[in-house]
DNA sequence: ACTTTGACTATAA
DNA sequence: GTTATAGCCAAAG
């Protein structure tokens, strides 16, 4: 088994594993694979998320706001949040409500 | 090879 | 509550 030890590798295999219904944010997965400073390549990963060989949930990744800050690159603005309300996420003016309570951590979950 | 950019976050004022 | 600044690191120009 290959086993990717990338850093965009380690984000794909994380963000996959995200229970549907849930969200989780940049830095909490960036903190998982071991550099938390890291958020900002989080993002990027998740921009190349769709070259990648499997299908990405990139939706279900947030800023630590819960705000939908990449919403633009799922081809129309609206895509992401309807996709996060079609799970049972509810969405307001591009922001997560109750973010905290759909957060999900993969320090602490997985 | 250098500079700019970016789906970020933490801290300070 | 907001705005400003710094740190961070890989990809794109």
């Amino acid at each position: 088994m290959p086993e990717e030890d990338s850093f965009f590798d380690k984000v794909f295999q994380i963000c996959e594993q995200i229970p549907r219904g849930r969200v989780s944010s940049y830095g909490a997965i960036a903190k998982a694979i071991g550099s938390p400073q890291s958020a900002r390549m989080v993002g990027w990963a998740m921009n190349k998320s769709f070259s990648y060989s499997k299908p990405i949930p990139a939706h279900r990744v947030l800023n630590r706001m819960g705000m939908l800050s990449g919403k633009k690159a799922f081809g129309s603005p609206d895509m992401m949040q309807r996709l996060l309300e079609q799970e049972g996420v509810p969405v307001e003016n591009d922001q997560v409500v109750d973010f905290d309570k759909y957060f999900w951590d993969p320090l602490l979950e997985l």
